[in-house]
DNA sequence: AAATAGCTCAACCGCGTACAA
DNA sequence: GTTGTACGCGGTTGAGCTATT
């Protein structure tokens, strides 16, 4: 313990030097990336192995991609949110050459606010209680300085369906049973998202009293069930919702 | 021109997980 | 099964920049 201290007084902190850079980049150039542990003894570098790390994934890294983000990938950025919660490294992994530090940045930075604006303004509960609630639900959840807990997407009923629903991404048609079975499905996981009404989880939003005065955003739900969106969810094997999902997979 | 309020984003921290001994 | 180590992730902080008064 209190090595690890004197470990951490020892390390240089703060924003990084061009020359910092350079010695970084040549490490990794020699010794590949990894045992960032040993970077500081080997490079000369007084920085711990996880700023080096840190440093090496964010900046230095090749194909990296800096600048503003286009409309196309802010786009991606926001409705992966909206499927997968903060999961920004699943998310950045779909951009490439950005990272989960910038995406998260952007989010919180520029989209949150979107987010929060939009859905005050494109809900049209009559009474505007649930409107309420689910901004400071929201925004409780933002402040919270607890480590992430599950993401509610993590245990709802659309990634551990059992009907064996097809998802594969293999092109197969859906017949209308299925697609019938898949929207219900994606209806009910939006309505647990929103978290609307701890009454309502669980319970096809179709059969609530409340369905009519509720709407996704400005946008169509349609778009919430994006082909792409929900393959790269659901359809591929780095992807740990997507392992939930394929689990029941034939 | 100076003060200050607001915003952005690089960097840090703590926790969880994987893996080896 | 336990412990130690390395790594990755998401939340948070704060320095520096910009806009406003």
């Amino acid at each position: 313990m209190e090595n690890r201290k004197e470990k951490k007084s020892q390390s240089k902190r703060g924003l990084w030097k061009p020359e910092e850079d350079l010695i970084l980049k040549n490490y990794v150039e020699t010794y590949g990336e990894g045992n960032w542990a040993t970077v500081s003894k080997r490079s000369g570098l007084m920085r711990g192995g996880k700023s080096c790390r840190l440093r090496w994934k964010n900046y230095l890294r090749p194909n990296i991609k800096r600048g503003g983000m286009s409309k196309e990938e802010e786009d991606l950025i926001f409705r992966m949110h909206k499927l997968l919660g903060n999961r920004w490294s699943l998310i950045a992994g779909r951009l490439p050459g950005r990272t989960d530090n910038e995406v998260k940045n952007y989010w919180n930075t520029h989209l949150n606010k979107k987010s929060l604006l939009g859905r005050k303004r494109k809900t049209i509960d009559s009474n505007n209680q649930h409107n309420d609630n689910m901004e400071d639900n929201h925004i409780e959840n933002q402040d919270s300085k607890k480590p992430r807990q599950a993401h509610d997407s993590d245990h709802h009923p659309i990634f551990n369906t059992t009907d064996g629903f097809d998802l594969d991404g293999n092109k197969q048609e859906k017949d209308d049973e299925s697609a019938a079975a898949w929207m219900e499905r994606a209806v009910r996981f939006f309505n647990y998202e929103y978290d609307l009404d701890y009454e309502m989880v669980g319970t096809p939003l179709m059969m609530h009293p409340d369905y009519s005065n509720f709407v996704f955003d400005e946008e169509p739900f349609t778009s919430y069930t994006d082909p792409f969106v929900l393959f790269e969810a659901f359809g591929t094997a780095d992807c740990d919702v997507g392992l939930g999902i394929q689990s029941f997979l034939p």
